[in-house]
DNA sequence: CAATCAATGCTAACAGTGTCAACATGACTT
DNA sequence: AAGTCATGTTGACACTGTTAGCATTGATTG
């Protein structure tokens, strides 16, 4: 976390927007909650305070940024539980007990990512960037879903699966509950296969 | 939203506790967001800035209190809806879809609520407040089970149930999933009732 | 190679925040 | 009536995000 290039640091940073946003991402997997400073991340890179707006238009930016890339880990995490899982029933569930489990260790990272998501459509250079990452989430979740479902029940299934594993994050993340592996997976079993 | 007592105000306020709290209701219900500004609610005040602090040693005191206030009418609101709806399993489903609809109502309280919750254990003077709430809203739910369950399942259904309405509320909130209330009732009845 | 220019950095400043210390007012007690 | 103490006020400090204007550098072009 201390200042990079600290001795005979030259003026110009060489790539100060990817520093910023891999000190970020450091800063906040140390952190519970997603409180980042613009004036404290400038000071950790070594830089002043308001170097940071040549690369991103305000804070705000940078936050969406942040949220973006890790929106991206979390799909390849749960691509690799996917893959690692096989399909079927079995695979689908994995898939929901890793979501829970890349939470608990990434909790500032989505609750970032979560609080930043909502209302990305607006002012954004790319405005489908992040709607579109979440979208290929859900059509994830959806693919991995036991194949006999009329389309109706396939959406409300998808979105009870959906919920119940974020429920289960978010209440963790709280400290609502305690993070006990085995009653997730007890829990996320429950109710995926018990279609009448 | 304006200065109460605009004329005539005298030194003292009468009871700025309690006009606080309320005027801070009043903006948390105005809001998506739970933010408040400590100067900014005491300017609606009429009060000058540092006059809260002789009711609140700081400003997470004020907000504990307003998450305290929130919990209480949110386990009114899941009271209620058991009393209507009558026991039983159609019952219990009607509590859980209550818990949406009062998110969806109320989302910077409930956020509020969740985000101050965890850390109450520490430096407050009724350390068990907000845990005692907790409690009871657990209980509430636990209560309203079907009955012919073991111990163990108790718990793992009570939290799959929390999780689930959870999730769907804070999936809402956060604008990933629209509010539909009749896919909100059909998604909590999926599962509530497919004990093996 | 030298001159220009755009990209990227810096400092100074402004409005806003939470918080503390010191002072002012007024309601209640004796 | 006098005095005390809860309650309010002003002023200040450190912090934040943000803008404007100036400085430096690496790259492009004559």
């Amino acid at each position: 976390m201390l200042p990079v290039l600290p001795v005979n640091a030259p003026y110009h940073h060489g790539d100060l927007r990817a520093a910023a946003l891999q000190m970020g991402m450091e800063k906040l997997a140390d952190q519970e909650q997603p409180d980042l400073g613009l004036r404290a991340l400038a000071r950790d890179l070594g830089v002043s305070a308001t170097a940071l707006y040549r690369h991103f238009p305000n804070k705000d930016a940078l936050l969406d940024a942040l949220a973006l890339e890790g929106l991206s880990r979390l799909g390849h995490s749960q691509a690799e539980a996917a893959e690692a899982a096989g399909g079927g029933e079995a695979g689908f569930a994995e898939v929901g007990i890793t979501y829970v489990e890349w939470a608990v260790q990434h909790p500032a990272l989505l609750r970032l990512i979560y609080s930043r998501v909502g209302r990305v459509d607006l002012a954004i250079d790319d405005p489908s960037a992040m709607g579109e990452a979440f979208r290929q989430l859900r059509k994830g979740i959806a693919a991995k879903m036991p194949g006999d479902l009329a389309p109706e029940e396939r959406t409300a299934a998808t979105l009870h699966a959906w919920s119940l594993v974020h429920g289960l994050a978010m209440l963790i993340l709280d400290g609502q509950i305690d993070y006990d592996p085995a009653m997730i997976r007890k829990v996320v079993l429950m109710t995926d296969f018990c279609a009448p």
